[in-house]
DNA sequence: GTGCGGGACATCTCTAGAGAAATCAATGAT
DNA sequence: ATCATTGATTTCTCTAGAGATGTCCCGCAC
């Protein structure tokens, strides 16, 4: 019977991981504070380097605080912007369109950067969604206040692009959307898979990711009438800097 | 000029971990497989044990990966189940239905543990929201295949569900819905909030959640006609096992 | 067979120390 | 005033080792 019940104490580290945490949750310590470094952990609990790191992993690892080498760790706090997937609210605002917790875009400058678009062909994949061999790929980076939050990736079927007698870099006026819609394609229905993970090396240094920071990935296809496919839209936010606002009725 | 563009090649644990990332990514290694252990890694690199535990934190972060103490260190693979938001596809289910990328719930047995119902004062958010003092709280907890994946908490107008002759936690056939259409409080329309974010501890061990894995957060908000909030539900999702499905029109 | 004990092996926690690398503020030269 | 350097501080990387704790399997007693 080795199932005594006995309460095992956690670890020195974690305690001091919940201690701080507390700090940081009940508001103590506050956006840009800096925490206790690894000296100042060491010499409180004497402790070795190692396991003060450990502690500060935790937090860090919660995306509760970001280490600057050279510096410290400080407490980051989430802040984001509001996407969203449906606009159609309205009536009364279905209850005078209040958030229903805090989100903040104000005052701050949101860009978009092109930053690539050609001809390929289709993942095996992409085919299967968008029903075509060749595709133009689309990819853009979307900032606020110069920071990026967000990588998306269009693809267009190739052969229903081309029939806009201007190739895709040379959209002219209104983009590719507005080629699309003189063609009869305009989009009518839009579906979107939403999920979230930890980032791949390549997304978190793209996004400048601190540890800690899940990203949120959101698959829109569009359709046009008749139920044709005529983008698929794969994007990549950084999660500490979204919520994402859906709305429907029953 | 300290600007030296000098391509500072990678720490050793890091390269140790791209490595073993590139296992899994590329499919050398699947699902449940056993990673090379501290012991092996130690050996094969001539490195110290705790340069060898680092290069595993890295994919363990990531949620690549799930240690089992005794045992080793295993791959660790999503298959996310699918939840429609708002369902109302069909028009050749848009595109055949055919979801962009896999999900999988054939064959997974579903449950919910009612888990507590009570009434309590509203906390400051929730009486915003729901425009009243006292309300109803009731936790759930979702598992599949016995693995819990979802806690959720709805909120109730407390003066809106007493109008119901039935207290709560007796609600009789149809549940609290079937009472509240009852009184012509059928839900009507929805705003649902979606966020992800690393969890707390108290989430992460109720959802029994490895290192690495976020949590999907969705406040939706429940309308019936007039505008009137009548369920405020908030549910914590194990990110790993959902992904999420809206459509809509444009 | 069933169950129990023990050993091999794995991860986990922690110590002590050292040098590298980045930041930041103060100092000093121009 | 502006710029460069220097030094203190801080995080980051890594070494070497030890004991604790959990898992797994094999063999032994029943």
């Amino acid at each position: 019977m080795t199932e005594s019940p006995v309460h095992h104490e956690p670890p020195i580290y974690r305690r001091i991981a919940d201690r701080l945490r507390d700090q940081i949750l009940s508001g103590a310590l506050s956006d840009g504070d800096r925490l206790p470094g690894e000296n100042a952990i060491m010499a409180e609990y004497g402790i070795a380097r190692a396991t003060a790191r450990q502690a500060l992993a935790v937090l860090i690892n919660e995306g509760l605080a970001v280490p600057r080498r050279g510096s410290g760790v400080y407490v980051r706090l989430f802040r984001p912007i509001r996407r969203h997937g449906s606009r159609r609210l309205s009536r009364e605002q279905w209850g005078q369109g209040r958030a229903i917790w805090d989100s903040d875009t104000r005052g701050r400058s949101y860009t978009v950067d092109e930053v690539s678009i050609e001809r390929t062909p289709a993942s095996e994949q992409v085919a299967r969604v968008l029903d075509c061999d060749e595709v133009w790929v689309r990819r853009r980076r979307y900032s606020v206040d110069g920071r990026p939050v967000q990588l998306a990736v269009s693809y267009f079927p190739a052969d229903l692009v081309e029939g806009t007698a201007v190739t895709l870099p040379d959209t002219g006026p209104g983009g590719v959307y507005a080629r699309l819609g003189d063609l009869g394609y305009s989009p009518v229905h839009f579906t979107e898979e939403v999920r979230a993970r930890m980032p791949q090396p390549g997304e978190a240094s793209l996004l400048g990711l601190p540890a800690g920071t899940p990203v949120i990935i959101i698959s829109r296809l569009a359709y046009a009438a008749g139920g044709i496919p005529i983008e698929l839209n794969e994007m990549t936010l950084d999660a500490a800097s979204y919520v994402l606002q859906y709305d429907f009725d029953a």
